[in-house]
DNA sequence: TGTAAAAGCGTAAATTTAACGTTTTTAATT
DNA sequence: AATTAAAAACGTTAAATTTACGCTTTTACA
């Protein structure tokens, strides 16, 4: 095992989770305090991510970074892009920021997201922040770019995969799947319509228990069964541009 | 101008296109003849690729690939992916080969794929040869990987993308259109469904121009109008999962 | 001149979507 | 203990779309 960096290959990491009826991402505190005089000091945010080590594979270094801050193996995270242009560290503050971590200055990151279920609770909150995806903060190298096309590759995926069931608990209610959808496709949908075309799909199993005290009437919950869909899926698949 | 490689870092080129009823792969004609004992020789294919430059970003290192084979510059590629597994290079063949090229054998390179329309002709065809997807030689690294996966890529937006029409010239028949679909969704399609559908296109615009002698009837000829398709798409898009 | 085959037009049943109204069940309030 | 409000759930109907077909037209070619 080979512990030293590959000092321009980094990973970044969008971690999406959906809470209160919009769409988070975490970000990284980045902080450089020097006590030199002029040097701009650093104070803003980043995706949280890492050099990339010369023993491991993009994917490792990846889950390394979703397993510091969830504590979970084996994520279902997705590789959606890398970012690799020449000039893509250029303000002071970014060149500060590389050199202070040894790296080079024209460093290439391959970007992963991962989509948390929105009960779930970081294993380790030091310096992160969860930040609405409509009201980001200053945001440091093209990180902001990233977080837009990581949302763009979920928004193109939402309508053919079963992506959607990432954001959900396990167990989920039919009205916390519909506000994913309203979320993520940012429009308004017919309850009764969305419950109908939801509840017609077998890989959607209604189970006997229900959530009571969350709300007025206590709501059936269900959940996504990946093998039933496994098996449907291949069929409806025609075109439609 | 900086013309030195980054020597770990490159980008690998998906040419595709369709042509008798099958998709075609672009491979570029990997030899390498050592004349000392026991030194196995190169001799298979991989996908067109360049190192990237030092002051070159990974797009234009793209489009210098694509300008080199089809003599036109930018042209509507699609990054796809990037590959970067520490243990990626690691047949003899291919660790001679990026030896060769004074090249780092941990190299990350980045996947675009660029979509002709059938009627293109290259403007180099030396050393490189078009394939079936479906009948593949053998091929150096993990290109193989890298072909199957822009497959999937594209079978994956061929519904919510106007990606179809790149495989068309400017001017082409419903049949033709309908062939690309069966091709890449590999299946049969119903003609008169078909034609209904797509007629209802209002970006699918009808020509007075027919083509005669290509077939027993000639047959109209209609264009994309993405001025058009830019317009509406807005529209279609609730949940269909 | 006849014929084969791609190109094209048309219809009817089945399914899906869109747009609504109504009822049930609990938590909170009086 | 009765009342109320709101989420959860069920239901109906018209419109639009899809599916599964039958049939006609126009040319190239024998």
């Amino acid at each position: 095992m080979d512990f030293r960096k590959i000092d321009n290959l980094s990973v970044d990491c969008v971690l999406l989770k959906i809470e209160n009826k919009s769409l988070k991402v975490l970000l990284r505190k980045r902080n450089l305090n020097l006590f030199t005089e002029n040097l701009p000091i650093v104070d803003d945010w980043v995706l949280p991510g890492h050099y990339v080590l010369k023993s491991n594979n993009l994917g490792e270094t990846a889950n390394r970074v979703f397993e510091e801050l969830t504590g979970e193996k084996h994520l279902n995270k997705n590789q959606f892009r890398a970012y690799g242009n020449a000039a893509r560290i250029n303000t002071e503050t970014d060149l500060l920021w590389v050199r202070s971590r040894g790296a080079t200055t024209r460093t290439i990151t391959v970007a992963y997201y991962l989509i948390l279920a929105s009960n779930k609770k970081l294993l380790n909150s030091n310096g992160v922040e969860w930040f609405n995806i409509k009201n980001l903060p200053q945001l440091g190298f093209d990180h902001k770019k990233i977080i837009t096309d990581a949302f763009d590759d979920i928004k193109s995926k939402i309508n053919t995969e079963p992506l959607v069931f990432n954001f959900m608990p396990v167990k989920f209610t039919l009205n916390e799947l519909q506000t994913a959808f309203e979320v993520l496709l940012d429009t308004e949908l017919d309850n009764r319509n969305f419950r109908k075309k939801i509840t017609s799909k077998s890989y959607i199993v209604p189970l006997e228990e229900k959530r009571k005290g969350q709300s007025k009437k206590p709501s059936r919950l269900y959940m996504f069964s990946n093998d039933v869909y496994n098996q449907i899926v291949e069929t409806g698949y025609i075109i439609n541009i």
